[in-house]
DNA sequence: GTCTATAGCTAGATAGAC
DNA sequence: GTCTATCTAGCTATAGAC
């Protein structure tokens, strides 16, 4: 088993650049818009290889899965270590790291517009996204819980609710924004999260006549 | 030509039919994954018939793209009559509305998803999605700025972003919420409605010490 | 482990009879 | 306007040499 080794490296490594080309065609193209013949070619490799390495074109999908939640697991992070400190700061911070990954050319980035385009026709990858989402949604509701206990957050907020609201504005800006280059959209990724988080935690009505807008 | 009118309707009717099984079978299975073959047998006609009703299979997607608006058109409908009445109840309303039209099993519903689908692998969809959904955005903007002038929202309400986390979110219920039976969805659509609405009216803080949770 | 060659099939699209 | 028959190209997947 020793001596294979070298030789099992170069394997792993094809495999894995494999695997990334596939994901990058299939974000760019669609899963059922992406030929192995053009996966093998923009890979440089042949296209036996590939079916030597997944011996169907759908194995490729479940290899993306396997990188799956990575962006929730950055999430969770975020909320574990920060369950002391006041929304004021973390909401922010969740949205724009949010945006920063998805806005990204990178692996996770791909990896979720895959997962966003494909499920509605993938009963599989649809359960991965629905998975995955609902982990998040959880993850900052609880965190909402701890901030309304320490007597941040208004005790009678839903906070499910709150963090679908969140995310759902997360990803209406990925969704309507184009992908261009990156540094014009870091500004406008800052001002429109801090706007969206402006609206989540002051609300939208003016002064009551009566009591705060906290108190229904 | 008056003599053609009986064959040119039964025509038109046969070319709508087509239209409708297409857009549901790409809704269903996307547009890729839906051959011309499978539209004809479960249309009831022959695949010759398609193309001779449209050229290439591409101007299926383009002769659905004439329906929409549809979704967006409500909206303006419901904001233009409600310019004087309170967000309170006309924001709800935009909730409600929009997740009945997406969850239903009719042609805005199965419009909208294709578009959402396909939006991501195809450049004109993609323009068709950002500029209805870019209307809407506008629409609801500028029915809030009129709730500012009327002093019901806060003067330093940011509206657009405000009207994006709005759609965020029923977009967020669209997308990860199962299509069930009609019955069972209504009761949880009317509560998430309600919650998400109470978030962005509210907000999320509790009130401050100094000064209404309103006042920044 | 990687390549070349190719099988077997299904896709979108066309031709011509009725 | 509609159907049957068919073309050609492209797809996924396999076989066998190296």
């Amino acid at each position: 088993m020793a001596r294979k080794t070298r030789r099992d490296e170069q394997a792993q490594q094809t495999r894995a650049h494999i695997l990334d080309t596939a994901l990058r065609l299939f974000s760019e193209r669609g899963y059922r818009g992406t030929s192995t013949r053009r996966i093998a070619r923009e890979a440089g490799v042949s296209e036996g290889l590939i079916f030597h390495h997944f011996a169907r074109k759908r194995d490729l999908l479940a290899g993306i899965g396997e990188a799956r939640g990575v962006l929730a697991k950055q999430i969770f992070a975020l909320l574990d270590t920060a369950r002391e400190v006041p929304a004021q700061v973390v909401v922010p911070a969740i949205g724009s790291r949010f945006v920063e990954m998805v806005s990204a050319d990178d692996v996770q980035s791909r990896l979720f517009r895959v997962m966003l385009a494909e499920s509605h026709t993938d009963p599989e990858l649809r359960g991965l996204f629905l998975e995955t989402s609902g982990q998040v949604v959880v993850a900052i509701a609880r965190y909402l819980d701890a901030r309304v206990a320490a007597g941040e957050l208004r005790a009678d907020l839903p906070t499910t609710a709150a963090a679908q609201n969140l995310l759902g504005s997360m990803l209406w800006y990925f969704l309507t924004t184009a992908v261009e280059d990156p540094k014009a959209r870091r500004a406008a990724v800052t001002t429109y999260s801090q706007q969206v988080v402006d609206v989540w935690l002051h609300g939208a009505l003016a002064a009551h006549p009566a009591g705060g807008a906290s108190t229904r």
